[in-house]
DNA sequence: AAGTGGACCTGCTAGC
DNA sequence: TGCTAGCAGGTCCACT
């Protein structure tokens, strides 16, 4: 489900509310992607503090260390005062006197990790291998350039790998294509200077615009006060097969790269 | 070493 | 109506 948009507004959206909180109780359900890494109760008594966000993932301090908060695929993270009983996909639930933060997560693709820092232990082996951060102000179209010139792999696939820049999942990769008007096909070395530079400013804009509507809903996406996003109508290609594009009326297209959907428009992307 | 495909898990939909 | 195949917002790991 969620990219870097529907993280962020997940993390604006109970970061707040929690600061400052004490833990009061931890729940775990079934197994997530990875354990959480520690006994649950020794984190009763831990003080929260200000979530912060590194690609997909929030990082969650408790304490001296943290938790490393990651959504999978279907995960979706509820925080509220009163919650209504556990569901079958409740897999974890962080009890606070500030609110209860849940995790409900169907696939358990998602992952809570204790780390003992942002920069040891768990959440420093799974942070270190990652991209820059899109809004960082050098993320730019040298830097993107740089890091793509000497790879054979579609454009495509090089911005979900994550390693050049992280937070464009399958929806957001399909529009900053769309919007920079490259064919999701293009050998990651062919595209020059001037192309690198309309893609790193179509990454940024399109990831910015999506947290300003709160993300995509494409079938469950809800921030932590149960609000859905409002993005997907905006989509131009992604999951638009054969419909015509808003730009020039040509049929938008799918394609399969590494067994994920791509949606673009054969006229206004080029190679 | 970079690139590829399989694996993890459940739910929903389209089509027969 | 009921079954099945195919699809889904991610990413680690083993293998070439």
């Amino acid at each position: 489900m969620p990219e870097l948009p529907e993280v962020e507004v997940t993390r604006q959206s109970f970061g707040d509310r929690i600061l400052g909180g004490q833990v009061q109780a931890v729940f775990l359900g079934k197994p997530l992607r990875w354990p959480l890494g520690c006994d649950p109760d020794s984190l009763v008594g831990l003080t929260v503090g200000a979530a912060s966000r590194r690609g997909k993932y929030i990082w969650l301090p408790l304490g001296s260390g943290g938790l490393l908060l990651h959504l999978g695929m279907s995960g979706s993270l509820v925080f509220a005062t009163e919650l209504a009983d556990k569901g079958p996909h409740d897999h974890f639930e962080l009890v606070t006197n500030h609110g209860v933060l849940r995790l409900t997560d169907p696939r358990r693709f998602g992952a809570v990790v204790w780390s003992p820092g942002l920069d040891q232990g768990p959440a420093q082996r799974l942070l270190m291998e990652l991209g820059m951060e899109p809004f960082d102000p050098a993320f730019d179209g040298d830097s993107l350039h740089a890091g793509l010139r000497n790879r054979r792999l579609s454009i495509k696939q090089a911005l979900l790998s994550g390693k050049i820049v992280v937070g464009a999942g399958n929806i957001y990769a399909c529009e900053a294509l769309f919007q920079a008007g490259i064919d999701p096909r293009t050998p990651s070395h062919r595209l020059g200077s001037q192309r690198c530079k309309r893609l790193a400013q179509a990454v940024k804009e399109t990831l910015s615009r999506a947290v300003q509507l709160g993300g995509s809903t494409l079938r469950d996406f809800h921030d932590a006060h149960g609000a859905a996003g409002q993005f997907q109508t905006q989509a131009m290609v992604y999951g638009r097969e054969g419909e015509p594009c808003g730009n020039c009326g040509a049929i938008i297209k799918r394609l399969l790269q590494g067994q994920r959907s791509s949606f673009y428009c054969p006229r206004c992307q080029r190679r």
